[in-house]
DNA sequence: TTAAATTAAGACAAAGTACTCTTAATACCT
DNA sequence: AGGTATTAAGAGTACTTTGTCTTAATTTAA
């Protein structure tokens, strides 16, 4: 979240290397890396090899919301899955936490699916919010 | 949360067994038994040894909340941290992410709180709901 | 055409979580 | 008192997740 963040703040739009990027954001750059890979392959970003290379957001990346990057990452099992466990549960055979579970995990799927990563972006460079641990406030120029 | 259920369904109130437990909801022993450990050890269920013996609900336990499990089995940081992982996130110096995601883990919050497992129980026994994986509707007599 | 700068991919390592097993402690019952 | 049924505790194992490292592939530029 935080690199699609510094990403969707990045105005031009063009690559940014992921060495730049795990140094301002104080991410490992192997980890980071990796987790960028997932982000690429989920259609979010696209990668360019070699000098000048690096990563941006897709033009369908910059109106993504931040449901599709947990998404990616972490599945969607959070949001299709019985609280306790059980398989199969749904309103023909529920758990006794059915409903208020279905309703919640709602809320939280309504609260990623509305919010967007530009505006999150804009918001964040325009009050100076921060995205790194320091508090130092490094949006991508 | 399985296991709270079944002995707040537990009319009587007497000692369950947890090897009865397990085989009832099919969880291991064993395991069953390290959960349960740890619920007691947070209060709200009380044990006793020997022939007889077994695990149920203490007093306050029969009016404790979903949240109270949660936050015995897996502690409350996930309704205290930071959604990127910034640390002394909070109004004072906010990540973007901030103040919505402090709105939404107040939802899950709220729900966990709000849901009594004695209602919860209640509810089940009346309609059948069913805690096991099987469809079995197995609840304590 | 070669060197340098980059990401990609996969193997590897470490840490954390979930689960199991063995032994000890306790209580009941005869 | 002694045997048995039970939970407690801690060590141990396995699985999953997180993070790192090495090597390969690609692209640019001189």
């Amino acid at each position: 979240m935080r690199s699609s963040l510094f990403l969707a703040s990045h105005e031009g739009g063009g690559y940014v290397s992921i060495r730049e990027m795990s140094e301002k954001l104080n991410i490992s750059f192997h980890f980071l890396t990796k987790v960028l890979q997932q982000l690429t392959s989920a259609g979010l970003m696209e990668s360019h090899k070699g000098p000048k290379g690096g990563i941006r957001l897709t033009k369908s990346g910059f109106e993504v919301s931040l449901f599709e990057i947990v998404a990616a990452i972490d599945g969607i099992e959070l949001f299709t899955e019985c609280a306790l466990g059980l398989p199969g549960c749904g309103v023909k055979k529920p758990c006794p936490l059915h409903e208020k579970w279905a309703d919640t995990r709602g809320e939280i799927r309504k609260m990623l699916e509305t919010t967007n990563l530009v505006e999150l972006a804009k918001k964040g460079k325009e009050l100076n919010l921060r995205i790194t641990e320091q508090g130092g406030f490094v949006w991508a120029s």
